[in-house]
RNA sequence: GGUGAUGUAGCUCAGACGGUUAGAGCGGUGGAUUCAUAACCCACAGGUCGGCGGUUCGAUUCCGCCCAUCACCA
């Protein structure tokens, strides 16, 4: 019985660069829906950029280019990087586009109709000098609280407090700088408080429309009173004006689900079929959503709440992850642990984390680690130690020996593989997103497989005279297992399987056809090696460039809830973290020097070329304090240097280490030095 | 501060509707093997199932409190 299913992940925001942790969602969604394609059902797989907003307005002024042309590259980023991950969406598309723009204005005017659209005056903070409206992440200011500097307008970093951006003290706009005027305006709602939406909600909120985890914390959120959501924005803003309300435009959080289904009557359009057979009330179709646990508040209390009540259908499921840390801890730019998906895929194969991620997600909104030790472990061991080596240590007996065509299969070994196609518990674990489960249950069949092979010695066989026809038959048995492992990882490593299917010659594998084993005279092809171990130094090489791309200054701020991320960068809780061990710092050694020689570099506007007595060696540094120092004055005096770092080649010459100096916008560079007493050589700690 | 989730071997995780010796993979150690891009096979080590109380004949599994981590809310 074939299904009709509809499948969205959160569409990314058109400000930023994919990260591994968007990665979790899309893995996790193209996963699902190529196990629904394999077993025959039409599963389409709809996303889009998430294209309006003040950030991208700002950021795109910024850049001197237009909103159009900057989310137009971003989605070009976007396209490479999902590609880069085998992420196979039927339509990868955009909210700034007519579809969107008109079931927005279906949904609002369906809404306004049954009277679940309200005007009211609010006042709000306003740039006189941009001439616009803040949001509250482009308002900076005092805590009220702790009296932090420079804090956004909706919580206070320092000290974790929440309050209105109208709170702050001396508040100033992130924009322009200038002090920002209180002004009123009318804004559009959305009733969600009205007695219908909340109605609908409490039989709507349960399994299996979301988790029974995420039904839990969206009655507490139901039954603390649902306020009326603020869908509109003044000019200038980048989306789209509201009908009837010149100088109206929807919020970007409106339109933004609203893209799913701009970029389904887009696919429809292209590919003649019915819209209205998905979204229709009571249509058959199924209708999934794949959200990080930072966004479930808009996928199942506004957004169902805004389908029933504008004649549409509702989900049949909202499916909720976690967020992804990595090595136990939010992703962070100083670790190195910031990864973007362009980043990875200059150094690693996609299908490794797609495996990695695969082995961690259990459907439930647990957040998930990405250790990246283990995860060098795990996937060469499971993937080249276990699977791989099947094929690998069989093939070359069937090339070699029997002219790469197949003998009979023994029945016997293959028993507990029907078994385990025939009870489809394997199915089931993908059906419910538990891909961990089912990758334990092929692991274990990859190991049943391994322990075959060792059990019947075909390279003793292989020794022996007479024996033939049961090596044949063992390695073409092997390879039926081989074949079996490979369908059931399939949804994982597409592209493998790929390489798969032509080494044995087979058409592309599905869960639709009855078990059978490879053919007896079945020709395949020479193996060619199927995948690489991991090579720890290529994820410390990887690290490393991450961590060099710090620099980048902090975006402007993006709407909160528009980032659509999956994964927190890490918000330092005070200045001061994150925290070093004293183990780090006792990395650092430094020394105290003396100045033996300092000189002018020719040619070098900062440079002077400094050669450092360390008592029993000498050093030669480059440091940038010629604007502060006339080299005569520095010889002779003490001062402290980095003596382990490495050495770096400069356009005048090799520098050995770095003088330390403080400075700030009050002034500098000035140069440490000792106390009396201390001499060339002594470690400072 | 309130609410929720999580806390099981070095690492990553299963599991237990309360019941004989708590499991897997990886890592480690020893052995075996050499078909396989040293992969595979066998064996062993080892954990007071976060801590403290309670219910019970019996709790790691249920309840309460506490601690830690994470998240949400105000």
């Amino acid at each position: 019985m074939s299904r009709k299913i509809l499948v969205t992940s959160a569409l990314p925001y058109a400000n930023g660069a994919i990260h591994l942790g968007h990665l979790v969602e899309y893995i996790q969604t193209d996963i699902w829906v190529r196990f629904q394609k394999m077993c025959g059902h039409q599963c389409l797989y709809c996303c889009a950029d998430d294209t309006h907003g003040t950030p991208i307005m700002l950021r795109a002024e910024k850049e001197g280019i237009t909103p159009e042309q900057l989310i137009d590259r971003v989605w070009h980023e976007h396209k490479r990087d999902f590609d880069g991950f085998h992420v196979d969406f039927d339509n990868f598309y955009s909210t700034n586009s007519i579809e969107t723009r008109h079931y927005s204005d279906t949904l609002y005017t369906r809404l306004k109709e049954a009277g679940l659209i309200e005007i009211r005056s609010i006042e709000q903070f306003y740039d006189p000098v941009k001439e616009m409206f803040l949001p509250d992440r482009f308002i900076k200011g005092e805590c009220p609280k702790c009296h932090a500097r420079d804090q956004y307008g909706d919580n206070c970093e320092a000290c974790g407090a929440a309050y209105q951006p109208t709170d702050l003290i001396e508040p100033y706009s992130a924009v322009s700088g200038a002090k920002p005027v209180k002004k009123s305006s009318d804004h559009h709602f959305f009733k969600l408080s009205d007695p219908r939406c909340a109605g609908f909600l409490e039989g709507w909120i349960a399994p299996p429309h979301v988790q029974a985890e995420a039904a839990n914390k969206l009655k507490e959120w139901l039954h603390s009173g649902l306020s009326d959501w603020d869908i509109s924005r003044d000019a200038p803003y980048f989306g789209f004006e509201i009908p009837n309300a010149p100088g109206k435009y929807y919020y970007v959080w409106l339109d933004a689900p609203i893209g799913y289904m701009g970029s389904f009557q887009n696919y429809c359009d292209n590919h003649g079929l019915n819209f209205d057979e998905f979204w229709k009330p009571d249509s058959e179709a199924e209708l999934y959503h794949f959200i990080g646990k930072d966004i479930l508040y808009f996928h199942a209390l506004f957004w169902p709440a805004e389908l029933a009540h504008a004649g549409f259908r509702t989900p049949t499921g909202v499916f909720c992850h976690g967020f992804l840390t990595v090595n136990g801890t939010k992703m962070s730019k100083s670790r190195g642990t910031f990864i973007t998906a362009e980043s990875y895929l200059n150094h690693l194969n996609p299908e490794w984390l797609r495996y990695y991620y695969a082995a961690k997600l259990n459907g439930s909104m647990e957040d998930i680690d990405l250790n990246l030790e283990d995860f060098a472990a795990r996937v060469n061991s499971d993937l080249v130690g276990k699977y791989v080596n099947i094929a690998s240590r069989c093939a070359g007996f069937i090339s070699k020996r029997f002219g790469g065509k197949l003998g009979a299969c023994d029945s016997i070994a293959t028993e507990e593989f029907v078994a385990a196609f025939t009870n489809g518990e394997i199915a089931k674990s993908y059906e419910e997103r538990d891909y961990g489960r089912a990758l334990r249950e092929i692991m274990r069949l990859a190991d049943v497989a391994n322990l075959y092979i060792a059990e019947k010695k075909p390279w003793e066989m292989a020794k022996q005279e007479g024996r033939e026809a049961e090596l044949h038959e063992v390695c073409s048995t092997a390879l039926t297992l081989f074949r079996d492992l490979t369908l059931y990882l399939k949804p994982v490593l597409p592209k493998l399987a790929e390489q798969v299917e032509v080494f044995l010659n087979i058409p592309p594998l599905a869960w639709t056809n009855a078990w059978a084993p490879l053919p007896t005279g079945h020709a395949i092809n020479d193996y060619q090696h199927l995948m690489t171990r991991i090579d720890p130094k290529q994820i410390e090489i990887m690290v490393e460039e991450n961590k060099q791309s710090l620099a980048p200054p902090p975006e402007p701020a993006p709407a909160r809830h528009a980032e659509h991320q999956q994964a927190k960068a890490e918000a330092a809780a005070s200045p001061w973290e994150p925290f070093i061990s004293i183990d780090d710092f006792t990395q650092v050694d430094l020394r105290v020097v003396r100045i033996a020689n300092a000189e002018h570099v020719e040619g070098a506007d900062k440079l002077l070329k400094l050669t450092l007595d360390l008592g029993d060696a000498t050093r030669t540094v480059f440091a940038g304090i010629k604007a502060a120092y006339a080299p005569e004055t520095l010889v002779g005096r003490l001062t402290v240097m980095v003596a382990n770092l490495a050495p770096r080649k400069m356009k005048f010459g090799l520098s050995e280490g770095m003088v330390l100096a403080a400075s700030d916008e009050r002034g500098g560079p000035f140069l440490l030095s000792p106390d009396s007493g201390a001499q060339p050589g002594m470690r400072i700690k």
